[in-house]
DNA sequence: CTAATTGTTATACCAATAATATAACAATTA
DNA sequence: TAATTGTTATATTATTGGTATAACAATTAG
C-alpha cells in the first residue's frame, strides 16, 4: 500500500486515509478479503499516531468497507446495498453539482469527468 | 431565500448555508448580479450568529461566486473559469467516485445520478 | 445633517474535533 | 512464553466552529 499524506492539507488525516483506501479498493490494489496492515503498522509507516489510523478503520468499518477478524486484523469487506449506496452517493453529489452549475459546468462535462475518473481509477 | 439549517447534523452550519447558496444560485432563485440579504439578517433570519453567515459569504467570495459591494451588499457574481472549476470538480469527486466504485456502482449509475441530480435543480 | 444600516475587523469565550502520547487489556500468533 | 493483534481509556495540545460584544468607516434613508 503506497499511502501519501498531505500534512499541510486543510483536510483531516484520517479523510485522507480513508479517501486513499477508497481508492486502493476501487483499483484492486487491495482486494475483497485481503488484510489492510495493523494500526500500529500503518501508522509507523506514514508517521502518525496510532489513534488517527485507527480512526480511520474505524469509519470505514461503520461505513461498510472493512470487517475486523481478531486473527487477521482489518480485511477488506464491502457491504454492499445498491439503494442505500445510490441515496448516499446522491446526497454527497447534490451540493457538488449545485456547484457545478454555478460555475457554467454542464452535465456532459460533468459525465466526461466521470468518464475520466473512471478511467484513471483502472 | 429559504434557508434551513439542520442544527442536529454534523456539517458545520456555514458548510450548510454555502451549500444552499449554491443550490439558489443554480436553480435561479437567485440570480446574477442580485443581492443576498445582510449579515445580520440572514442571521437574525436562520437564528445564528452574524460570523456563522459572514464565514459563508467570505468563503464564497474567495471562491468566486460572490462580490462585496459596499452599497449593494453580497451580490451574487459568479467568475467563471472552465478550466480551474474542471479541475476542482474533478479533485471534488476523485474520492467520491472511488468510494462508488467500492460500493459497486458503475459509471452509468454515475451519469443517471448526475442527470437526476441536474433534472432536480432545474 | 442625523440616525440607521452596511461590511468588516478585533477580541474573547466555550465546545467539539483532530491528533498525539501512554498505557493497559484480552485474544491471538510465532 | 513472548510478541503482536484490535480495542479501550485517559490526558494533553492545537485547531475549528460558533457565539457574544464591540467598534470602525462607508453608505443610505429620513
Amino acid at each position: 500500500m503506497y499511502i501519501d499524506i498531505d500534512f499541510n492539507s486543510d483536510e483531516a488525516i484520517y479523510i485522507q486515509l480513508r479517501n486513499q483506501i477508497f481508492m486502493a479498493i476501487a483499483t484492486s490494489q487491495i482486494r475483497e478479503g485481503e488484510s489492510l496492515p495493523s494500526v500500529r503498522a500503518l501508522a509507523d509507516d506514514i508517521g502518525v499516531n496510532m489513534h488517527t489510523v485507527n480512526k480511520a478503520y474505524t469509519t470505514l468499518r461503520q461505513d461498510g468497507f472493512l470487517k475486523v477478524d481478531r486473527r487477521r486484523g482489518a480485511v477488506v469487506a464491502v457491504d454492499v446495498n445498491k439503494a442505500v449506496s445510490l441515496a448516499k452517493m446522491r446526497d454527497y453529489l447534490r451540493p457538488l453539482i449545485a456547484r457545478g452549475i454555478c460555475k457554467g459546468l454542464s452535465r456532459e462535462e460533468f459525465k466526461k469527468l466521470i468518464d475520466e475518473i473512471y478511467d484513471e481509477l483502472q
